[in-house]
This record gives structure tokens, sequence and C-alpha cells, in this order.
RNA sequence: UGCCCGAUAGCUCAAUUGGCAGAGCGGCUGACUCUGGAUCAGCAGGUUCCAGGUUCGAUCCCUGGUCGGGCAGCCA
């Protein structure tokens, strides 16, 4: 029985930033939603921006309103136009929608220098002479108090005089900046005269030379929300501490308020969660790339085998944190994909670490071809045929010669189910001079084509398998967590996090795969049967196919065995 | 020896703006099964950081501690 609370509750998730917007609504303060993911282009995406992403553009659906994809283009020293073609893919691929509303701060420029000058009118605004190390050496301390800078009683003629130089470009870099008049002796150093406009002759990706003089993302970005109208300003919790300076300029303005809320920033265990990480590991050779599969950019989750799904699902699962920031269990991910996955992925059938089977009785030269079930969990996505022959590879984990209590794969004597197949018993091991098995002898019962004995008789287990025959050889890519600890920042004293790199966060062998995956296109996801999600990775070519192993099923064997002290 | 924020089951979060502390994941147990997967059912009993205070009653209010995080870029 659920009630229509419960359904509403369901429908409708509830959390401190919801209950304030409801709560906006209601009372009046807005009559509608608006909000924006407003990334810089200076960087990829990773999951962490997946959630920011995941709370605008789902709180704005949910509450029929808008949702903008702005980038927040300031600084022309950072920014690269790869980055925002980077973005909007990744954007669009985890699935908001921000209809025609692609924007640029950089369009707004001419609006806020306006505005600039208004408070410079309004004697709230000044030209400051001071260098970086002055202004750093005046700002004071977290606990002092800053002084003020002497040229912060200019009049509002000079100021207005020597702002239109600056951005006519007759300053150098650094040698001057427009600060809002505040208060030096805040304790929020936030407000100790912030910088709105500093001077960089330097090209701007979609300006080109236009300006020489930026705004600082503490002027420009609330007056961009305002320009577009956003109702909830929604960010991370770092900003929480600039949320004053951003009511502040818009007040002191007089134009349209957005109200800025913060929540807390995504981290994940296993793992690291920023750019500057990001371009160490890949400087260092730690890792290929930021599309790397090991990374949790969207670019590598995707090649990894992750779906949209599979991390708005996660996305929800996290919320949008309280009120201090969370490291999030990785394993959560991981059980999000496979739930995913389970649902949708095409079954085959592979063997990662292959051990010859020979059917004595089987004779010789015959081929044939058994039915198999595409995706147990969707009848609708119907079933293909694998061919089977005298000689087969299956796992060499599902023989034990000398199988523990529990273990109900083959061994000698036993008689298990070859999926889709035949059961088929152990007679003879074959070892080589070093004592390693390197062949099975085993015998098939002809009656049980399918998998099925018409005398009723039962199997424990059931073991996957393929033609030795028929099978094509793939290259896969097995990975694990790229960190071997949890935290990857706690080191011995004189190590840095690289120490925590997991080395064996990539393992790379050749499998045998049944032949229905050959052609398969880059972005394939398949379960190869009790192993692992895979996906078929671009460095695939028509020749040599290769997958990368998105997670592993969940293996309550390995626990079993874990539990026996094995 | 500044300002701001946080501290609830192993983990991540809830708790109708004071009223018997709940969920998901993990874990454990059982059922079932042609993936030992999936699925299903059940279990979990946490001094709600500590010490005071207000109150009939506090996770939620106040005070003081402790621990953790953020802030001193002409980064965002």
């Amino acid at each position: 029985m659920t009630t229509p609370e419960a359904n509403a509750r369901d429908a409708a998730p509830s959390d401190f930033i919801r209950d304030a917007i409801r709560e906006d609504l209601a009372n009046g303060r807005y009559d509608r939603v608006h909000t924006r993911f407003p990334p810089e282009p200076n960087a990829y995406l990773h999951i962490g921006h997946a959630k920011a992403v995941w709370i605008d553009y789902g709180i704005a659906r949910e509450f029929g309103g808008l949702f903008n994809l702005r980038f927040d283009d300031t600084n022309p020293l950072k920014e690269e136009p790869e980055f925002v073609e980077a973005i909007i893919e990744d954007v669009r691929w985890l699935g908001a929608d921000w209809g025609d509303r692609l924007y640029f701060a950089s369009d707004y420029f001419e609006q806020m220098v306006e505005w600039a000058i208004q408070l410079i009118r309004q004697g709230q605004a000044y030209v400051c002479d001071l260098s970086p190390e002055e202004m750093r050496a005046t700002r004071g301390t977290l606990t002092e108090p800053g002084t003020d800078s002497p040229y912060r009683n200019r009049s509002v003629d000079e100021n207005l005089g020597l702002f239109a130089r600056m951005r006519s470009g007759e300053f150098p870099d650094g040698s001057r900046t427009l600060r809002a008049k505040i208060d030096m002796a805040s304790p929020n150093v936030v407000m100790r005269d912030p910088v709105m406009y500093r001077i960089r002759h330097a090209e701007h990706h979609r300006q080109g030379t236009k300006w020489c003089v930026y705004p600082s993302y503490d002027w420009a970005h609330g007056l961009e929300d305002s320009i577009e109208g956003v109702t909830h300003s929604l960010c991370t919790l770092e900003y929480e501490i600039h949320r004053p300076l951003y009511d502040w300029f818009l007040e002191q303005l007089g134009i349209y308020r957005p109200r800025q809320i913060e929540f807390a920033r995504l981290s994940l265990t296993y793992t690291v969660m920023s750019k500057r990480r990001f371009v160490d590991l890949v400087d260092r050779g730690f890792v290929i790339g930021f599309d790397d599969p090991r990374l949790p950019t969207l670019a590598g989750l995707r090649r990894r085998g992750y779906t949209p799904e599979a991390i708005r699902e996660f996305c929800e699962r996290v919320g949008v944190g309280g009120r201090a920031d969370t490291t999030i269990d990785m394993h959560m991910l991981e059980d999000c994909i496979r739930e995913d996955l389970n649902q949708r992925s095409t079954r085959v059938m592979g063997v990662l670490n292959p051990l010859r089977v020979v059917l004595t009785n089987y004779p010789d030269g015959q081929t044939e071809e058994v039915d198999a079930i595409n995706n147990p969990e969707d009848p609708s996505a119907g079933t293909r045929k694998i061919p089977f022959g005298k000689t087969l590879y299956i796992e060499r984990d599902d023989f034990r010669k000398e199988p523990p209590p529990k273990f109900f794969r083959l061994a000698p004597g036993r008689e298990v189910r070859l999926r889709y197949g035949y059961f088929i018993t152990c007679q003879e091991v074959i070892e080589d001079e070093s004592g390693e098995i390197v062949e099975l002898r085993c015998t098939y019962d002809p009656a049980t084509r399918g998998g099925d004995a018409p005398d009723g008789r039962k199997v424990k287990g059931t073991i996957h398998w393929v033609s030795a025959e028929h099978a094509i050889e793939v290259e896969v890519r097995l990975y694990d967590h790229l960190f071997a600890k949890p935290d990857p920042d706690e080191v011995d004293e004189g190590l840095d996090y690289t120490a925590n790199l997991n080395p064996e966060s990539l393992r790379v062998q050749a499998a045998y795969v049944e032949p229905s995956v050959a052609g398969a296109p880059a972005g394939a996801r398949y379960q190869f049967e009790r192993l692992a999600y895979f996906c078929v990775d671009p460095d695939s070519s028509p020749e040599r196919l290769v997958f990368n192993r998105t997670v592993t099923l969940r293996d309550s064997w390995a626990k079993i065995e874990k539990a026996m002290g094995g």
C-alpha cells in the first residue's frame, strides 16, 4: 500500500535546498525556478560536476523551471575552446537539457563594465595602484584587519578616468585593479575591498583582443546570474563565505537578485577529484589521459562503460549533502552501474583465464549451435546461437582438483552444466611436468543438450565456456581502484599521494569470447556472464577488439572463500 | 589564538521548524535459481561528539569545550 503522500514524497525528493525553494515560492520571493550550471572552460568535468549539474538541472525540472548552461569564461589565461566543447558534450551526455540557453559570461562584459562605472559613481569602487604583493601585505590576516589602500579615497572623476584608461590598454598587467570599497577590517576577508577588475593583455577564446581588463569571479558571477534571471544560484560550500559579497554587489547596483545556496562538494574513496591531480597524474604518466577509464572524469567514466543513467542514479542517492563536504564510498557508484547494466546489457560468454576442455565422447569434427538468452532481465532482447564443439575453454577458476566445501563447480569426477550447453563430467586431469593443469578430459551427456536433463538430474554448478574453434581472441583491460587506500592522501611523511597508487589498477590480457561480439562498435556494453560488465574501447580495431572492464559482478563466492580463510 | 560551517548506525544522509531516532548502501541470515550473478525475505539495535543549561520533554534551542572543514589569488 502506498499512500498518496508516500507517492508524492518519492516523486519529489526533499532536501534543504528544495525546501528553501518551496519556501521561496510559497512566500512569493520568486514565482518561478531558474537554475544554471556555470563551469569555467578550463578542465574536463568530473563526477563532482555531475552532481552539481544534476542538482541544478534536476531542481529546475522538478519545479517546472528553466536550466541554463553558462560558461564562466572570465579568465582568458586559463580557458580554451577545447574545454567548452568537451563540457558541452559531457553535460549533454549526462542528460541535462538547457534548451537554447547556452550562454557565455564574456557576452556580458559590456554590461558588467557599465555596472562597474555605476559603482564608481556611487563611490563604491576605486582604482587601486597597489601591486599584488602590496595588496596582499595590506589585506591583513585571518586574525588581523587589513589596512586601507592609499588609493582608496580617489575622487569619482579620477577613478572614472583611470578605469577608462585601464580598459583602453594604457597600463601593464598587474599595475592596477578596480576594487570594491567595502571594509578592510571585515572579519570576512572576502569583503576586504575585493578586486573587481584586473588588467590582462590576453587573448580571450571568444572575445579575441577586445578586452584587456577582465572581471573577477566575485564581481562577475552574481551579475551573470542576475542578467539571466536565475532564481537560485546553487554552488558548492566553499562559496558560502562569498555569499555576502554576492549579495552586496547586487544590492548596491539595485538590480534583480538571485539567491545563492550552497551544497556539499563530492569526494569519492579510492580516487582523487581535482583538476590539479588529474593533470599531475597525466603528466607523470600514471594514467594515459583525462579520459583514462580509471579517472572519475565523465570522459573516463564514459569510456569505462558507465551510463548516464547510472551516474544520475548515483547523484540522486548521494543527495545534495548536508552542510559539510562528503566523501562517498566508491562502492556506491559501482553499485549504481551494476544495477543499471544488469537491466540492460547483453550477456555473452567469455573466458578470461582459459583452461582447455576436451569432450572425449563428442564426435570428432562435429560443430553445433546452442540457443542462448541475450538478457534474462529483458525477454525482448531475444536469443542468439552460440557455436559448440569438441574442444572448449572454461575459466581456470571453475575447476579445482581438490574442491573445498561449497565449491560447486567442476572437479574430478564431478558433473556440472555448461551454460546453454550440456552436462559434462570431468574424467581426467592432464598436467604438464611442472604439475600445472593444462587440459581436462570430460564426457558430455548428449541427452542434456540445452542444459536440462530429461531424467530430472540436478547439478550444483553452471559454468561458462567458449568453443576453442570459434571463440575470438580479444584484449581485456581489467581495471581496479586507482588508489590502494580509501584516502589517497593518507601517506607517510615525505611521500606524496602517488605512493598510494594501486599497482593493480590496470591489468591487460587476452581473453576468448564467443563470436557474436565480433564487429561490436566502440561503446557497446556486454556482461561477460559470471564475471563482469565490459565496454568496447575506442582503441579497438577491426582485427582486435579491446574491452574495458566496467565493474565486476558481485562475487559471493569470493566472500565465501574469504570467510573460509581461503 | 579572527570569521563561517559541520559533528546522528561501518559509510552517506533523514528526522513534519522540541515529542518514543529512520532510509539507502555495506554487512549478516535465509529462500530461489541454467550467471555461486540477478532477484526476494528477514536481521542490524547507534552514550544522536563531550559537559552544562532552558523545558513536562532536545538530535533539533542556549553556553562552554573537543574534533573536522573552509577563508588571507589581480583562480573559480
